[in-house]
This record gives structure tokens, sequence and C-alpha cells, in this order.
DNA sequence: CTGGGGATGGGGCCC
DNA sequence: CGGGCCCCATCCCCA
């Protein structure tokens, strides 16, 4: 009796000690016939198709046991609502899950409950349908919360299509964007998993991925995961795109080209090596920007405009600032942290969570007004400041001697001052320019103007570097530009 | 090619 | 909760 090869790969991988039984030559003839018939495809049919056809298969008849709750031994509460499914399907697709199964304190019990109030029955839905069709339903609407609970039950799969659906919505935001200046996006689509199993490969890690978090979970529903997270996050996705993982090469790439990523974006982020490239100096706009009509100017200065607002609208209605169990304390009370929507980083202060967010979003909110170049943080502007404009380090740029604020002469080079000892500034021969205008024009007080004077509009004229302003280049000691005058700086 | 130093970014935590 | 400080990691430049 010959058996089909895929009861033959059954059969011998059931009987490892082929040959000595009678079960077991009957798997060795089995084999053999597989292996003829892969050797003559046109006669049977090759291995890979028999693999995917027995994957579709079987993740079919799986899917149809869970919604006829058949086998089902797991269950899994979410806000009240339970969800029935089967622990081996959970446990191959969440590392939340294999931590649950695989760790709990009494080995593997007969059924398994897990409870969640950290996403909606919905977004589990969504979840649970992926894992058992390998179809994620994603949304402009629920793109951020499929994303925070896919980050909450590790699956690096799921996070990568939300990532992936987020760079999209950004393509097509930026094309619209450099076209007529308008944001739609799709707004749904669906993302096919390959494999039910969670992605653990590097490339497919976004840049925001980072050590897997903490255990956080419990086999017992009356110790359900405390936390909140918005019901209804109502988020336009090309906001989210605007703001979403700004190391992504597409987002760089593509804005970057067009010359619409601007140091004076608050959401400006430099990509990875043009941020260590453009150190010291002004990013330039593309030459062709240079001959951009005042009108096209207006209309990008109301798409930055555009961009500060949805950026102050997402962390408005931030839903996923999910509030998680981080650990318990020596009072055994929990204790809370914050959870990153865009990562599984987690904080104790849902402020170090905002300022963390920056560094997904790539908001700038500081820019500095010598050099244009924006920062993430008040601190690193005021750091960056004093360092390269203000010459506030007391030590010769040649011989990096010790020198004091009277033997050291301050040297400029464009918006940049440092200081040299007597000998050095001799033997360069260069002009040390007076200790006075040190804290003139380039004070702090003025330089912090922009902060919150950049959403007037007015100072965003002075972002637009081009080759006729560049601040960079031109302005040497007379920067002017930190007693700001919005209106005069509008007519320079 | 390599090591040191500067500049920057980000996390933790105190005030 | 924002501001600020400290610390560390990373990247880049330069000798």
């Amino acid at each position: 009796m010959e058996n089909s090869p895929v009861e033959a790969l059954a059969l011998a991988r059931s009987a490892p000690v082929v040959g000595r039984c009678a079960v077991g030559r009957r798997a060795l003839r089995s084999l053999h016939c597989l292996v003829v018939f892969c050797r003559q495809p046109q006669r049977w049919f090759n291995t890979a198709d028999i693999t995917v056809a027995h994957q579709n298969n079987l993740l079919k008849q799986l899917n149809q046991q869970r919604r006829q709750e058949l086998f089902c031994d797991c269950s899994v509460l979410v806000e009240g609502q339970l969800f029935r499914a089967h622990r081996n399907v959970l446990f191959a697709s969440s590392g939340y899950f294999r931590m649950l199964l695989t760790q709990g304190p009494d080995g593997l019990p007969d059924t398994v409950n897990a409870a969640f109030d950290a996403f909606t029955p919905e977004t589990f839905t969504v979840i649970l349908d992926f894992i058992y069709s390998g179809q994620l339903d994603l949304s402009s609407h629920n793109v951020i919360e499929v994303m925070s609970a896919a980050s909450y039950l590790q699956m690096n799969n799921v996070i990568n299509y939300c990532k992936n659906f987020i760079k999209s919505s950004l393509d097509i935001s930026v094309k619209e964007e450099d076209s007529d200046r308008c944001l739609s996006l799709s707004e749904t689509c669906s993302f096919t998993s390959g494999a039910g199993e969670d992605s653990t490969d590097p490339q497919q890690q976004g840049p925001c991925s980072v050590s897997p978090p903490p255990a956080l979970w419990t086999r017992d529903s009356s110790l359900s995961q405390s936390g909140f997270i918005g019901k209804d996050p109502e988020q336009d996705a090309s906001a989210l795109a605007l703001k979403t993982n700004p190391n992504s090469p597409t987002n760089e790439v593509s804005a970057d080209a067009d010359g619409l990523q601007d140091p004076q974006d608050p959401l400006y982020t430099l990509p990875g090596s043009e941020r260590r490239r453009s150190r010291g100096g002004t990013k330039r706009r593309a030459p062709n920007s240079n001959r951009s009509s005042q009108h096209e100017d207006l209309d990008v200065l109301e798409t930055r405009t555009q961009k500060a607002e949805k950026a102050e609208e997402l962390y408005a209605t931030l839903p996923p600032i999910v509030g998680v169990i981080g650990h318990f304390n020596k009072d055994s009370n929990p204790v809370m942290r914050f959870k990153c929507p865009f990562c599984t980083h987690t904080v104790k202060r849902k402020a170090d969570l905002k300022r963390h967010l920056r560094c997904h979003t790539g908001e700038r909110p500081y820019p500095c007004q010598a050099c244009n170049k924006r920062f993430t943080r008040l601190e690193h502007l005021r750091s960056h400041f004093e360092t390269i404009h203000q010459a506030r380090k007391l030590v010769c740029r040649k011989c990096k001697c010790q020198v004091t604020e009277e033997t050291g002469h301050v040297v400029c080079e464009g918006t940049r001052r440092y200081r040299m000892c007597t000998a050095c500034i001799q033997e360069v021969g260069c002009e040390s320019i007076p200790i006075d205008s040190l804290d003139g024009p380039l004070d702090e007080p003025a330089l912090l103007l922009g902060v919150n004077g950049e959403e007037e509009g007015d100072t965003k004229r002075s972002w637009m570097v081009n080759d006729d302003d560049d601040l960079a280049e031109d302005s040497g000691t007379d920067l002017i530009i930190q007693q700001v005058d919005d209106s005069d700086e509008e007519l320079q």
C-alpha cells in the first residue's frame, strides 16, 4: 500500500526508528515514493504547494474551530468580552502568550485565562482574526490601537505591518503634499501575513523596536492588566504618518528628496546619516526652492502649521498611553509605568513618555535661532547654543589649553564661536571679537523666543534659509536675528 | 585604520 | 508637570 507524500512524511516523522518495524518500513517505502514524485513534479505537485495548501487548510480549520468554539482551551477576557481560542495558536503567535503559557508558576494549567483592559475588544478582534487568518484589517482609525495592542502582545509582525501601513500613509501624504498640499489617504487597507509566527527578522524590525518588554502578564483574570486606552482615537492617519517612524527610509528619502523636510519644520528630523553630516551647519533647501514664489512659501508655512497642529492633536488625543504594571514595590503595590505606543519602552511618568515620543514623531520644537538647527529638548538647544554659538567653553580650540574669560579670545566662524589662547591667536593670525558682543544679540532669552514664537508663523520666514540669506554662512558675528521681531524679519 | 574628542540624542530622576 | 541636571551611547571628524 502506498501513502501520499504528506502521509509519508507524517508517518516518517512518527516512526523515527525507520526500518526496525513494519510501520517504519512502510514509512520508508512511502518516503521513497515521495522522492520519486518530487523528482517528477509534473506527475505530482511540488512540496511547496503541499506546504502552502496544508498551511492554508490548517489555518482555515483552526479558524473554523475557533468560531465554533471547538477544542478551545483558552479564554481571553477583554473589557468584559470573552474570546475563545486555542492556546497553541496563541502561543505560536504572541510573545506575550508565550510567556503567559510557559512561565507560569504551576506549569501548564488545564485552562488558561487572560484578561486585558489595555485595549478594546474591537482591537483584539482584529488581532485574533489576524492570528487565525493572516489577514490584518487595518484602517486609519484603528492602526494605532492595533499597533499598541500588538506591542503589548509582543507580536512584532503585526507591529511591522502597522508601521508599514503608517509609512504607506506617509508616502501618500508626502506625495499629495508635494502636489497640492492636500492631505488625504486611503481609509483602509489590509495586510496579509506570510506566516503566523511573529517575525524576528531584524530587517522587519522598525527603528523603534527595542528590547522585549518586561513580563506583563497574569494568569488570573482577577489580576487583569491595569491600564487605560482611548476608545475613540479619531486620528487622521496622515497626521500619524507625519509624526510616526521618523527614521523610516521612506520618510527620509521621499521627504528629503523633495525638499520637503526643513530644519525649520517642527516635525523636522534629520535622517540618520544626514543628522551627523549637517552638524554645525545649516540645512539648505533644495536649490529650486529658492525660486519658489512667495505664494508657495505661504503654502509651505500653512502646511507646517498644519503639521504642528496635527502633532498637537495627536498628543491631545493620543490614546495608547498605556498604563501597565511594571513591577511590584516592597509593599506589594503595583508600580504603574507608561508604555510607548510605538515601541516597547516604558517610563515612570507620562511626561517622560511625552518626551520619549518625540524620538518617534520627529518633532523638534526647539529651533536654534542662530543656525536653524532644531532640537527635541530645550536643554539640548541650550547646550548646543552655549557650545557652538556662545563660546562658553573656556578651552582653546587649537591647543586645548585652559583659558579664562580674559585670556580666551573669542573667534567667530560663521555663527560658530570658540575661544583661542593668545598664542594660538597670534599664530593663526585671526582676529578675536570683543567679549562684550558675546551676550548681546545671542543671549538666551532671545534665543528662546523662537520656541513659542514659531507657531506665530512670522518667524518661520527666517527658517527658509536660501542662498541669499543663509544665516549660517553670512550672518557672521551679527546675529541680529536674535532680536526677534517677526514683522521685520518677515520683510528681510 | 584607529583612537580620542566633540556634538548630539535619549533615559532616569530630582526639584 | 515642566525644567533641569546627570549620565551614557552613538555618530562623526580629525589627527
